[in-house]
DNA sequence: CCATACTTGCCACACAGTTGCATTTGCGGC
DNA sequence: GCCGCAAATGCAACTGTGTGGCAAGTATGG
């Protein structure tokens, strides 16, 4: 049995999904939604663009991070170096933490779910998102 | 007695504190730090920059800005826009809330004081941060 | 296979923040 | 009060991240 990160299988995986939203199936959508469920943690436009760089322009894959974002098959961090990073949203619940590691820079989702707190009158709550940072397993060595 | 927010008042807190860490008192830096005093909520470089045009230019804000962050005098609140926002530290806990309104974009300081959650093993926690996301007293209406 | 509407590629642009360097300025010593 | 020097500032140009316009390409229903 070939393993769960076959690159064919996350292809058919993601043309499925694409399908299921009844959206076009392209090469660019196919291959970038392909990548983000092939990942654990969320990825930076920047590591995105490194690996498809022969498959779609810099554009092209933010016009596609940001269609996933509204069709709610993705989701958005914004990490603390003013840069978005993307997971797929049915990898986990949506109110979960990210943790930001101060060393490498990288993100990571967390298990933990995030409870709201209390706020003063008159501010109306929509949502929850909380940022840890420290240090990732592969660099506290 | 005249109100605590008279900007006599507050450049005079600005130059004491400044003094208190060995550093030159510039015009910019009193400026700067005078506004943060006198706001209750974190200010954008550009909220700065509007009311500060005639004192200093834009770099040397953004000088300034990190020279106040290096110190420990204030502290920057990266928001879901990408922006930085700037307020002093002792005004509260560094582990409090932000609240940031999707109508009007300002981010407020809650009271609330955040719990670090459990991370798993490996991951090294230093610090927590917290945003929440809402509408403001102002644009609840 | 065709028509059409949706996608893509390329260009230039907008915005936030940084770097290099010459000029100015705060501050300690006289 | 004046001097000298290191620190701070102003200006211009640059980097990095993301967007908008428009023509060309392509996935899909018929």
């Amino acid at each position: 049995m070939p393993a769960m990160t076959d690159s064919t299988e996350l292809n058919l995986q993601a043309r499925e999904c694409l399908i299921k939203h009844g959206a076009r199936v392209t090469r660019a959508r196919c291959a970038v939604l392909a990548m983000l469920l092939a990942s654990s943690r969320p990825l930076s436009h920047h590591e995105l663009e490194q690996q498809l760089a022969d498959i779609c322009d810099r554009v092209t894959l933010y016009r596609v991070l940001n269609w996933l974002v509204t069709e709610g098959i993705a989701h958005r961090v914004s990490g603390e170096d003013r840069v978005w990073r993307f997971a797929v949203e049915s990898r986990a619940d949506h109110r979960h933490a990210h943790f930001h590691c101060n060393s490498c820079g990288e993100v990571f989702c967390m298990n933990s779910r995030v409870r709201a707190p209390a706020v003063p009158r008159g501010f109306h709550l929509e949502g929850v998102e909380m940022t840890l940072r420290g240090l990732c397993p592969g660099c506290v060595q």
